[in-house]
DNA sequence: ACCTCCCGCCATGCT
DNA sequence: AGCATGGCGGGAGGT
């Protein structure tokens, strides 16, 4: 049934494909696309080509819009083409980018693999569902219309929902549907993982095989034996080939995936994150991972095959858990020499899944995660339970109300003519994130258009790089949150042609809660974590930001960001390219210094990450360096904080999310996806902002997390926010407004900064992240919060623009949310992640954030932030 | 030359 | 039989 429904939604226009996935050379899509009028079979083309012109629903036709919006350019070469993919139309925006080209000629050309890869398809699919995702609202997905919309094909898609299954991110509803959870399950399930990882041992094998490794160099055969001591085993084991570790409500459902549930890249996906669980590094090379999971299966086969297929679907696995930003790349130098490794950026989690959140558990489901791995084994398939799954708490629903409510304002808009995914149509919050995504995912193309043109521009001259680096900043910023709010940026940063990834995470930013002195209304802080902790409150001074409520979003990930530069290269380079540009304005200083200091990671990820880092390059270390100096600074600024206002706030992120459409559609920059909903546009906020001293935008955010690199860009802003600004530079300007958009949305930057113009755009960010679910009971403040913005640099007052904010007070927590038990440091590190997380820690950090924000607040530096550069 | 990892053939198993 | 899934590994792009 459901699949016929989801047939019809969609497939009208996206059937076109014939069953064979095969491959479309996206070259060839275009052509095809254009041609296939049709409807295929329903059965799965994949093809995806999708031409689709008309339809407004579906999420490409949103983003078409929204992409033709921004782009004229874009435009013009659909209109050419007659095509109208959106995916086609990013590349081809690309072409066009080279533009010279017919079209047709350099079209073909384009899609480079890194375009076509698994990290960046798994954002791009990432970008179109929320973090959090309403459990009121039906949050399915169809794998056929997936396909089509990402137009890639459909085995493509499985790789990732293989993935996103082994972490019950989304579970099976049935044939070519699923039902998208989020990260609402996310720390329970790594919890879980990591108990069955215990049990294991796969510490233990994961030891030995170092040992052996250092011992004597490889043998692979060797390495079978690794086990001896350990046994894997042990525990309930079974495991080596484990079964699929499931979840009490997110068995899967249907029959058909029960059979092949344990087969590998799902139960190797969950092994793998195992190993990063219970690594103490959490730092784990993939030959290292290879060959315990080979080793469960069979110790023995060395085969040279085997590993390397082995090592290849890790390679899969791992790209889609850098998407996550669950993990980054980094290199690990042995004996040997270098080795591809990956280092755990998630959040931090007990033990027994239960631990972690208290915010989770609610979250999730009822169910506790078993952490017998037998029960987990035990292929839950029955549970049928109906759907316990997310079964919420009442204030969600209150929550999703509002969020619809304001979706129906939002929808109301004109600009955005969003369409509704099928999903979205079925769902009714639902929609929103993926409007959300979608936006974000047109911001990135048109970033990535324009970031190609930028970049030849900027290096011709560097005016306006700022742009890029901001997107990058927020990618590494928000990416973290991604799920959450942030979809939008990871797909922001791609366009950079970088990375997709960006993995950030977490910087989870500390909310505090302060009374605003203006307003009246209270405002929360977010830290980063990572600056939480280097920060003292003299740091803080500079970090906080206020924001008005809306949304916040955070900041987080700065901390990767770091590493993340040094090893990825490309974001570093890109980032480089762009930040080298930054006016010199804007933060400049500071943004080096925050960015550094966002980089921090999630204050545990950090100190694990010394501890641990093996690897790294030099350049991390020497970022780090910096970054310590430069937290020591004082005068450096971190924008860590945001401040939200506890008073809007009370929908929270899903509104943020909603809002989002609002601003999407728009495509100004301002718009941008992540407003709140009410905020929506951001100008909106001027009430809020008002509120909150606002009004001109002129305040900065704090950068927070900006990548050093990143940092650079923060001067962005050229008007981000304003749409006007956009103008300000041609090429540019459409995604240059935008980042910045994006990027205020984020928090990342501030609004007023440098930016011209107007601040006045002053969209903040909102971030869907915020998890509304969660918290409900935490909640509120804290949801609330997220809006933040950052100011800049300043703490108080500020900015520049004055804004000042309210930060000033700081003082006085208010009490709202926080408990505030707990360290901050935990809290940090990853707000965004999880939203569970993020409720308790949201709690605990006030406390802490009140005694440390208030110093905070003084700070005042402004942002400076950006320029930086930054090496 | 090595690292990544895309691509898509084709097996598997549900419908 | 047809189709959805997804294992698997050749081989190409990137560096």
């Amino acid at each position: 049934m459901e699949n016929e429904k989801e047939n019809h939604f969609f497939e009208p226009h996206k059937r076109i494909l014939i069953k064979t996935p095969q491959k479309e050379s996206a070259t060839s899509n275009s052509v095809l696309a254009e041609i296939q009028p049709n409807f295929g079979p329903l059965t799965t083309p994949t093809k995806p080509k999708e031409i689709s012109p008309g339809e407004p629903w579906t999420p490409t036709a949103n983003l078409k819009m929204l992409i033709s919006a921004a782009s004229p350019e874009i435009r013009n070469r659909d209109q050419k083409r007659g095509l109208s993919d959106n995916r086609t139309g990013i590349l081809e925006a690309k072409d066009c980018l080279h533009e010279h080209l017919s079209g047709d000629e350099y079209e073909k050309s384009q899609p480079s693999r890194k375009e076509k890869s698994l990290g960046l398809l798994c954002h791009k699919f990432l970008a179109r569902y929320p973090n959090y995702p309403n459990p009121a609202v039906n949050n399915d997905i169809c794998l056929d219309e997936v396909a089509e919309e990402l137009n890639v094909e459909r085995r493509r898609i499985y790789d990732i929902v293989n993935v996103l299954e082994s972490l019950h991110m989304v579970s099976r509803l049935a044939k070519n549907r699923y039902t998208w959870h989020g990260r609402h399950n996310l720390n329970k399930t790594l919890g879980t993982l990591k108990s069955v990882g215990m049990e294991n041992k796969y510490a233990e094998q994961i030891m030995m095989i170092k040992k052996r490794e250092y011992e004597q160099e490889f043998d692979f055969n060797s390495d079978k034996s690794e086990e001896p001591t350990v046994k894997p085993g042990s525990g309930q084991n079974g495991h080596s080939d484990m079964c699929f570790v499931e979840l009490p409500g997110v068995e899967f459902r249907a029959a058909s995936v029960n059979s092949r549930k344990d087969k590998s890249l799902r139960v190797m996906s969950q092994k793998f994150v195992m190993l990063f669980l219970v690594s103490t590094p959490q730092i784990v090379s993939l030959e290292v991972a290879a060959k315990i999971l080979i080793g469960e299966d069979h110790v023995e086969d060395l085969d040279k095959s085997k590993f390397k297929t082995k090592i290849r679907r890790l390679y899969d696995i791992a790209n889609v858990l850098s998407s996550l930003e669950l993990i980054k790349k980094v290199h690990v130098t042995e004996e040997r020499g270098r080795k591809p490794a990956f280092k755990w950026t998630g959040p931090e989690i007990c033990p027994n899944s239960t631990v972690l959140s208290p915010v989770t558990s609610f979250d999730s489901c009822d169910l506790e995660p078993s952490h017998s791995s037998k029960e987990q084994c035990a292929k839950n398939l029955f549970s049928a339970t109906g759907k316990p799954n997310f079964t919420r708490h009442p204030s969600l629903i209150k929550l999703v109300k509002s969020i619809e409510n304001d979706r129906r304002k939002i929808n109301s808009a004109p600009s955005s003519p969003i369409k509704t995914s099928k999903a979205e149509s079925s769902l009714k919050s639902a929609p929103f994130p993926s409007k959300m995504a979608q936006l974000a995912a047109i911001c990135k193309m048109q970033l990535e258009e324009q970031s190609s043109e930028l970049k030849k521009k900027v290096k011709m001259q560097l005016t306006r790089p700022t742009v890029h680096c901001q997107s990058l900043d927020f990618i590494a910023n928000s990416e973290p949150n991604r799920s959450l709010a942030s979809s939008q940026t990871p797909s922001l940063i791609q366009p950079l042609g970088v990375l997709p990834l960006i993995h950030s995470p977490l910087s989870s930013a500390v909310p505090v809660i302060m009374p605003h002195a203006h307003s009246g209304a209270s405002y929360a802080i977010y830290l980063h974590p990572s600056q939480a902790q280097t920060v003292t409150p003299q740091n803080l001074n500079s970090t906080v930001h206020t924001v008005p409520c809306t949304n916040v979003t955070g900041i987080k990930g700065s901390a990767e960001s770091i590493t993340k530069v040094t090893t990825e290269k490309i974001a570093n380079d890109v980032v480089k390219s762009d930040v080298t540009t930054k006016p010199g304005k804007a933060l400049p200083t500071s943004e080096g210094q925050i960015s550094r200091n966002e980089e921090r990671e999630p204050t545990a990820e950090r100190c694990l990450k010394r501890q641990n880092v093996l690897e790294d390059n030099s350049s991390k270390k020497k970022f780090k360096e910096d970054l310590k100096g430069l937290e020591n600074v004082p005068a450096t600024l971190f924008p860590s904080g945001y401040l939200i206002p506890l008073t809007q706030c009370p929908s929270l992120s899903t509104e943020s999310i909603l809002s989002h459409k609002e601003n999407a559609g728009a495509c100004s920059p301002n718009n941008r996806i992540y407003n709140s909903p009410i905020t929506g546009v951001i100008p909106v906020t001027t009430s809020d902002l008002s509120a909150v001293n606002f009004p001109t935008f002129h305040v900065t955010p704090l950068k927070l997390m900006v990548s050093p690199t990143s940092v650079g860009t923060v001067p962005v802003v050229n008007s981000p926010s304003l749409p006007s600004s956009s103008h300000s530079i041609p090429v540019q300007n459409p995604s240059s407004a935008i980042v910045n958009f994006t990027l205020q949305h984020l928090g990342l930057i501030s609004p007023g900064v440098q930016v011209s113009a107007n601040a006045g755009a002053g969209s903040v960010p909102a971030s869907p992240r915020t998890e509304p679910v969660s918290a409900p009971s935490e909640t509120t403040g804290m949801q609330q919060g997220k809006v933040t913005k950052h100011e800049s640099p300043v703490p108080g007052r500020g900015q520049v623009n004055g804004q000042s904010i309210t930060v000033t007070t700081g003082q006085q927590p208010v009490p709202v949310t926080p408990k505030g038990s707990q360290l901050m440091t935990e809290n940090f590190f990853r707000t965004p992640g999880g939203p569970t997380k993020l409720a308790p820690t949201c709690d605990d950090l006030d406390g802490a954030h009140k005694t440390s924000l208030g110093p905070l607040f003084v700070p005042q530096r402004k942002l400076e932030v950006s320029t930086e550069d930054v090496h």
